[in-house]
DNA sequence: TTCATTTTTTACCATAGGTTAAAAAAATAC
DNA sequence: GTATTTTTTTAACCTATGGTAAAAAATGAA
């Protein structure tokens, strides 16, 4: 979860976005909607005002993966997609009702050239994604299902509002009857 | 592996070093050395000019897990220390004859600010990182230890070449007695 | 070379998590 | 409300990987 604030204070960006014309577009997705399909190239850095997204995509054997939740305040996007115009592999879905801000790479470059400051924001930003990505993969090596089961509630109880449970399962890289025996367990 | 080359010139950042007294320290380091650990801050992102680094850090059960290889002409750096401060908990040892080049934070933003292009250049060298570790959450998930040994001897070789098997066994996640198992069976 | 140390392999049993199938519960539609 | 569909749980069995221990092989030192 990159929380976009942290960096980058939300309402400055959409003031940027009106003093320099910079042109973002805004999209309203219901809840259950995929807005990002694979074959779809995928255009924009999305920035969640409102909502929930899940990121999900299809394994070799046909399972669907949970890659990435997303909620209010963060950003998401199919990385391989925007960032190199690799083909793109992901789906893209609401949770819930949502609304998104869509930033295209040239209009990231854009703010970058005529706000001061903000380069280093949006590079904090895709650092912030690495580093989540490092400590996840050092979690899988060292922690037990339930172990990232439990650490999961207890940092994004939000998640378990919104996603199924076989969403969970397959973020934890289970199966939803190992998830289940492990919420059986506790 | 974040090959710098594909986005900045190693030679060209030698010499804007030259051109705008940037001030970059170099370091020599021997095999076996290990050149950060954790309680150390680390100050540098490291450009491995010459060489081969492993990054480990310790489980919460004492054992060793390797978390990154870093080749010639790749950088390297305990991300969370590095760009965030946050407490250094990573080992980066050299595992042959390595020369680096060391950048600070400073000096970091101090090249994106006098050279025009490096921002774009240095956020897409950052990006790649997030990229690489989504990958490899991505193969965690979805592939078996087998698989993801036998596409790490496939797209590395040379990490063959100067790792230990036990290097090997950590950074995909398994035991040195699995991976061994493994082996016999191919 | 020989000895000592480190690394890798092998073997045996234990266990977390996968697979298949079916039942139970919950959500949604009518 | 009832029926239908989807989601979650349960169960029995299976497999990949872990843990422990010891042997074998490789490496390095004297």
């Amino acid at each position: 979860m990159i929380q976009v604030d942290k960096y980058l204070s939300l309402k400055q960006l959409l003031e940027w976005n009106m003093a320099h014309q910079l042109g973002f577009k805004q999209q309203s997705v219901k809840k259950g909607t995929v807005f990002l399909k694979p074959g779809q190239p995928c255009d924009y850095l999305y920035l969640i005002i409102k909502g929930f997204v899940r990121t999900y995509y299809y394994d070799i054997d046909g399972n669907e993966m949970t890659h990435i939740f997303a909620m209010k305040d963060s950003i998401t996007t199919s990385p391989f997609s925007f960032l190199r115009k690799e083909e793109n592999i992901l789906y893209l879905e609401a949770l819930e009702d949502t609304e998104l801000i869509l930033i295209t790479y040239a209009q990231l470059n854009n703010i970058i050239a005529k706000v001061p400051g903000t380069g280093e924001a949006i590079r904090s930003i895709f650092m912030e994604f690495g580093m989540n990505m490092s400590r996840r993969v050092m979690s899988i090596h060292t922690q037990t299902a339930e172990q990232r089961y439990l650490k999961l509630i207890k940092d994004y109880p939000y998640i378990f509002q919104q996603a199924k449970l076989s969403h969970i399962a397959s973020y934890l890289g289970i199966t939803i009857q190992s998830l289940s025996r492990i919420r059986k367990h506790i």
